[in-house]
DNA sequence: CCCTGGCTGTTACAGTGTAACGATCTCTGT
DNA sequence: ACAGAGATCGTTACACTGTAACAGCCAGGG
């Protein structure tokens, strides 16, 4: 079973590995709402806005680029609130680091905190993927188990140049 | 044909997921040596001696511990060459950097460029081991492949505890 | 009402990494 | 040997990332 439904994952090419904007944004939100009513949590006005200038963004944002972009004239944001919100972020599954950037994106899937995710980091474009792969996670719990390692949190993450970019090679365009 | 050997990775208690020391530092020097003639590459004293500081460290070493080690009364050496030779001993695959801890660590095999590998990172006693398993990797490569993906370098970072630390538990070792 | 616990604002600071410039060294062609 | 090119290194300065500590705020429960 594909995690992606009928459409594969290249099947057709997506114009960016996955669509920024405000339908991702409200259904993550709607998501965190769900999450916070569940577990008895707050999902403040803080967390709810650094969830969605997140959201809307097509690529990993630093928490210095987040607090600047809640900022208003008069009503700065300090990144040390940002780095807050983004500790209940993460936490709980809404967003993700990228350890390679220290930057973060938006979670693209509802999974679970056991299912961990492989990251599609693009040189060329920065945009990032976030894919599922059963098979790539059993073979490290295999390997794992081998070694008697017991773990906690996994990072898999992969640079390189996306399916959209590869086409763009003569164009000399730096689309950034 | 095992990477490790006839010992199987997990076959007798390492007391730390790898031997520290002279021996691999030597090891890993000759190896440097081997590789400048093949390549046409200087291996110079700065590098040499950076490479020597992580080999002989059982642990990831921050680049600013690193310039500490390295640094004489009088004759100081600043975090930005550290930098430069770690980046020239990181491309030419004798350090590894750990993306979750910014810090680096000395290459346990002697794998190709192509050959990437998955380190094993104890939350407790803070080794790292670094392995190589076929089996990760053509998972991911098939993932990659589906997606269209064309990868450049991957990082595989498993933050966990380690086989020794886990018969550990209730020794009143300090858990962070 | 007051107390408690969680969230936020603010400041200060430690840690990580790079840009820029000049001096020095190495290799190479003459 | 000499000059030039290119790589390496020292130095300074700076940007970016992340956390500690403390104070104010706010909701919920006695
Ligand atoms: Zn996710
Ligand atoms: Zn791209
Ligand atoms: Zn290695
Ligand atoms: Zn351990």
């Amino acid at each position: 079973m594909d995690e992606h439904g009928a459409c594969g994952p290249h099947d057709h090419a997506h114009d960016g590995p996955v669509a920024p904007g405000p339908a991702r944004t409200a259904d993550l939100v709607a998501r965190a709402e769900r999450l916070a009513q569940d577990r008895g949590l707050q999902f403040t006005a803080l967390r709810r806005r650094t969830l969605e200038v997140v959201a809307e963004e097509g690529r990993p944002l630093g928490a210095y680029d987040i607090a600047e972009r809640l900022s208003a004239p008069g009503k700065r944001v300090a990144a040390v609130s940002v780095y807050r919100a983004l500790d209940f972020l993460t936490e709980h599954g809404l967003v993700h680091r990228i350890a390679s950037r220290n930057a973060f994106v938006p979670c693209e899937h509802g999974h679970g905190a056991g299912e961990s995710a492989v990251f599609l980091i693009c040189r060329r474009c920065g945009s990032v993927d976030e894919t599922i792969s059963t098979e790539i996670e059993r073979s490290l719990d295999r390997t794992l188990a081998q070694a008697g390692f017991k773990p906690a949190s996994r990072i898999v993450e992969i640079e390189g140049e996306c399916e959209a970019c590869q086409g763009r090679h003569e164009a000399s365009l730096p689309p950034d």
